[in-house]
DNA sequence: TATAATGCCTATTGATCAAATAGGAATTGT
DNA sequence: ACAATTCCTATTTGATCAATAGGCATTATA
């Protein structure tokens, strides 16, 4: 499974519809804005989208996009899936479990391949949008719950760091 | 990761290459035959993969490849890497460690990136070739360790316990 | 009701990559 | 000498990726 430049724009959009999913429809140009994609692709991912019934439109003047469901009910595997495909490293579940039945010179090779796919999905089945806020930014991955209190909200700083535009480096 | 095409004919020639490690340089063209790959399309593979220190080549009349090292120190994420890069969903695991520290809106979605190229890896990393020649053809993932012993036919001489990192991974 | 703001939709582009094919040069066994 | 083989570089064809373009449809509101 491999993510494309689309399919992490579509997850930092779905993560600004998450972080503002209270304040109604918020425009296209606002979410390209705040993250710093291309307006245009942004918006074909977007219809995309809603297609899927991830999120929803209000068209026309005042418009713009929302969550369909509560981000708690937003799985990444679902985003990543359709603008990124099958989460098998070859293939798809389906097809792979076809080839190990059928090909037996080579179950062995797609049977690895299914574990590669079952350990990305199980990870990206138990993700949702609700956890990445939850985390981020530049939280620790895995607060213990025991500490949940601590958060003190005297204490939060909405940081806002410079939008700095890193260098992504491919391969 | 995507295994592309390419990436499974380069698996598919190597295990051809450890069930006749014993049997010295095999042609292109045989390994071609056995698997019904593009005769062609596999040289270009095993050079590379030669260039890459995991073959070695015997030119001339009576050349073709074989091994360089015992199949059980190939690792299936060796072949993966050099034939379709790195094993991480999105960049590689070093750019993504770089942007978990410098983008802070974001890292929580990087880290799910690096954990599901770890649980790739791990799977990975620890499999290899002798693994996929012992488990196959259509052999079970996970054979009992009990019922090693009455495997020994006469004609297997075979009594080396490969130092091999086995299953992983619960299910 | 006119207008501006927005999403909807289809097409197009340029770059890159994937999968293969081609063919001659170099090397080696017989 | 010759045939069998790998080595190496180039080319081709089609698909995919990332992005841009522009007109249409819908809606709030002045």
């Amino acid at each position: 499974m491999k993510i494309s430049q689309k399919g992490l724009y579509a997850l930092q959009a779905m993560m600004v519809l998450t972080r503002r999913h209270t304040q109604g429809a918020i425009r296209i140009r606002d979410i390209a804005y705040e993250e710093n994609l291309p307006e245009k692709f942004l918006e074909l991912i977007l219809l995309e989208m809603k297609n899927a019934r991830i999120v929803e439109s209000v068209r026309g003047a005042k418009g713009g996009y929302r969550l369909r469901r509560a981000p708690s009910e937003i799985r990444l595997s679902e985003i990543i899936r359709l603008i990124d495909g099958p989460l098998a490293p070859f293939g798809d579940a389906d097809s792979l479990r076809v080839l190990i039945d059928r090909d037996a010179e080579h179950s062995a090779l797609y049977k690895v391949f299914l574990e590669v796919r079952d350990a990305a999905a199980r990870i990206l089945e138990n993700t949702t949008l609700a956890d990445l806020i939850r985390r981020g930014p530049a939280g620790r991955s895995h607060p213990k719950a025991i500490n949940r209190r601590t958060s003190d909200r005297k204490t939060s700083k909405k940081k806002k760091p410079e939008p700095t535009v890193l260098p992504m480096v491919a391969r």
